[in-house]
DNA sequence: GAATGCAAAATGGTATTCCAAATACAATGC
DNA sequence: GCATTGTATTTGGAATACCATTTTGCATTC
């Protein structure tokens, strides 16, 4: 699936890792063992530092010197950042879609949009839209036909993939969003400029609303929680209860 | 100078490998060889392979499988993304530092300000006029309150450094720059968000005018001299003479 | 019983070793 | 003389070994 075609074990880790962390596999503010995690995905410690060096450099994973590495846990306030960065992007992103999409360009929308269709009339496939619909915008982002901007739409995904999962519990429906999808493609491609960012502000908008919104809600029922019970954890941070190990990895490896 | 302070081996290896490839010592399209550098920098290959695995994360440096590291060719194109991309965030950091920059960040304006004034009147340290030019930069994304974008802004403005020298031997003078950035951070203090974004907005630009303007005389004459004399390089890829021995490395290490 | 200190285990960081793939070079055949 | 193949050296990729620091748990003492 994640197959990176390059064949490095440090590719493959990479690219694992980052799966098990947006997926939620691994959760936010786990402390990451790198003994453990070589021996869970049956490599060697040297692969899995390397990749973990590479994920605090995108900011998924931080780390603290000779504290190890844990998976990065964003504030309110970061996704509210995250968000309206990522609309920063999104709106340049479509702006210069309009002028410089190619034919390929199109046709990859097409065959995304015609995919999501497929997946809509039975609505099962949950990761397969959730991976589609992240698709959709980092297209996009390639068709903007600008490098740079591309590569730094591919790091925002990544993070807000992690909050995809909170962000659909606390929306209507897939429907809508696959809606707007389908006019935001259909709009770049009519080169119709001004709707097509005003489509993509408010999606990015509503996203962060609603996410917002549960994040808070859960926050507070947490602190909640926390006052009830004045947690004994003496230390600074607390730690992940333990690694999940029954985790689905279908990949080769 | 390049102290990251964290005292790990790898961070230093990473930030000194950075620095020699933003000054150019690494010159573009040169392979760097693990052991070599290892070497170089009296260190084991561990924290090399890391620091590079990072660096072309960044996209500082390329990586071909199983062919080793080669410092980042950007192309002309490239080149252009990048400062349009830069404008972006420029122009949305000073926007939004005009609306949050905090009194801390205004002092750190005017301690910057004083020590370029500093060194503009005895005009002989570049490279240091050059690190506070991009610190500037750097402090206007954080005054944006917005680490999104800071970071975003951060990653640019490494790339933008392997390209000041070049920038700066097609400039008129280093006080134009001055002058501007003296009135940027003046009108970001006054909350000018209108004239600030238009300064902003001229200075990138102008940047990547001289810039491009010189790249693609530099590129012609290369091509010409090519031309001339048909390169025996059968390769794809010609490498690069050999890797500079005395570098100064006024690190600790 | 709580606190402090010491020892042992865990774990982060780096070096070294091992292996495989790629490149360079030489020798042999055409 | 040129091309092709085979071998040796280089070099990239991964695993293992080694060392230092941190954490943890237990014991001793107050």
């Amino acid at each position: 699936m994640t197959s990176t075609s390059s064949g490095l074990l440090i590719d493959v880790v990479y690219s694992n890792l980052r799966g098990l962390i947006v997926s939620n596999a691994l959760t936010a503010g786990q402390k990451l063992v790198d003994r453990d995690l070589a021996e869970l995905l049956g490599v060697s410690r040297t692969p899995i530092r390397e990749a973990l060096g590479r994920l605090a450099m995108t900011g998924l994973v931080e780390k603290r010197a000779r504290r190890g590495y844990y998976v990065s846990r964003f504030s309110v306030d970061e996704v509210k950042d995250l968000y309206e960065f990522r609309k920063m992007l999104e709106i340049h992103s479509v702006k210069l879609a309009v002028q410089n999409a190619q034919p390929s360009h199109l046709v990859e929308f097409d065959r995304v949009l015609s995919e999501l269709t497929k997946l809509s009339s039975d609505l099962s496939g949950h990761a397969k839209a959730v991976e589609l619909d992240i698709q959709i915008h980092e297209l996009i982002a390639r068709a903007s036909g600008n490098t740079s901007l591309h590569q730094a739409m591919q790091n925002v995904l990544h993070k807000v993939m992690c909050f995809i999962s909170v962000e659909i519990a606390g929306q209507d429906s897939l429907v809508a969003a696959h809606q707007q999808h389908q006019s935001l493609l259909h709009l770049i491609k009519e080169r119709d400029a001004k709707r097509a960012v005003e489509l993509i502000r408010m999606h990015v908008d509503t996203a962060k609303e609603t996410l917002v919104s549960v994040l808070q809600t859960r926050d507070q029922v947490w602190s909640d929680v926390l006052a009830v019970a004045p947690s004994k954890t003496r230390g600074s941070n607390q730690e992940v209860p333990k690694l999940n190990n029954d985790i689905h990895q279908g990949e080769t490896l």
